[in-house]
DNA sequence: ATGTCGGCATTGTGCCGA
């Protein structure tokens, strides 16, 4: 089972780019954010077309995350549990059925600057809840994927410039323990697992010709469970994304897993 | 490196969020 993650940045104004990606790499599971639109504007009928059932979570203007699926998908939860007052659309949770079921959760972590400020101050209240939903899912002892923009970049080693984040949200300390924290309670950032060099990001900013300094950050990350670590076969970057036409600012992150 | 985008409110272009 393929399973891709990827920051779309605008599903109406990245169609082509998606539709040629979904032909070209063709993921079995690919969990979308920053759709940007709401759910009855999702281009739904040209990513079935193609073989892909489509569950989406959308949002007018901003945020928005979705599930396309060649697998079936089942048990489709919509918007991150532990605050009901919160409207945004950053949390999609289906599974997956293949040879073996796996639970994946699609999600647009907040991304929280200015810091300090309120802003900041919803990452990390965002991040304690994902926690407690993380150990929730963590309990049924089924392969699990947390996949998605997570705004934080882990280490220093994971940029180019890591002097450039030292007061960002993206690199906070309070923001990298919360990140911490999801691994203690025993998840595994799949690409670490098969990479441990620097030099390898999944964001580059459109602004001050960062993809042509190769000056970029790795925030898109697939955190797995044990239960799905131990399936885990490849964890790879689509790198080559990034140069194509109209790209988004993110790359596709990619897993393998027995299943 | 505030020199880029996408989307919104709007009919021109400024604002927000990233």
């Amino acid at each position: 089972m393929q399973i891709a993650t990827f920051n779309i940045n605008g599903i109406r104004a990245r169609l082509t780019t998606l539709l040629a990606w979904l032909e070209d790499s063709r993921p079995d599971v690919a969990l979308l954010q920053e759709i940007k639109c709401v759910d009855d504007a999702f281009p739904r009928a040209e990513v079935e077309e193609r073989g892909y059932a489509v569950e989406t979570h959308g949002q007018k203007g901003f945020n928005g995350v979705a599930i396309l699926s060649r697998l079936p998908l089942e048990d489709v939860r919509r918007a991150l549990p532990g605050d009901d007052a919160d409207s945004q659309a950053r949390w999609i949770e289906a599974t997956v059925i293949g040879r073996r079921p796996v639970r994946v959760a699609g999600l647009y972590l907040p991304n929280g600057n200015p810091a300090p400020g309120p802003k900041y101050d919803y990452k990390l209240a965002w991040m304690a809840r994902m926690h407690a939903q993380a150990a929730d899912l963590l309990a049924s002892e089924e392969p699990v994927v947390l996949a998605g923009d997570y705004n934080v970049i882990p280490q220093d080693a994971d940029a180019a410039r890591p002097e450039a984040w030292t007061d960002d949200a993206l690199a906070l300390p309070d923001s990298r323990a919360a990140f911490r924290r999801l691994l203690y309670l025993g998840y595994s950032d799949a690409f670490r697992l098969r990479e441990p060099r620097s030099g390898h990001y999944s964001f580059w900013d459109y602004q001050g010709a960062a993809w042509e300094k190769n000056d970029g950050i790795r925030i898109d990350h697939l955190l797995v469970s044990p239960q799905a670590a131990d399936l885990l076969t490849d964890a790879r970057i689509e790198k080559d994304l990034r140069a194509g036409e109209k790209p988004s600012d993110h790359v596709p992150v990619w897993i393998e897993l027995d299943a």
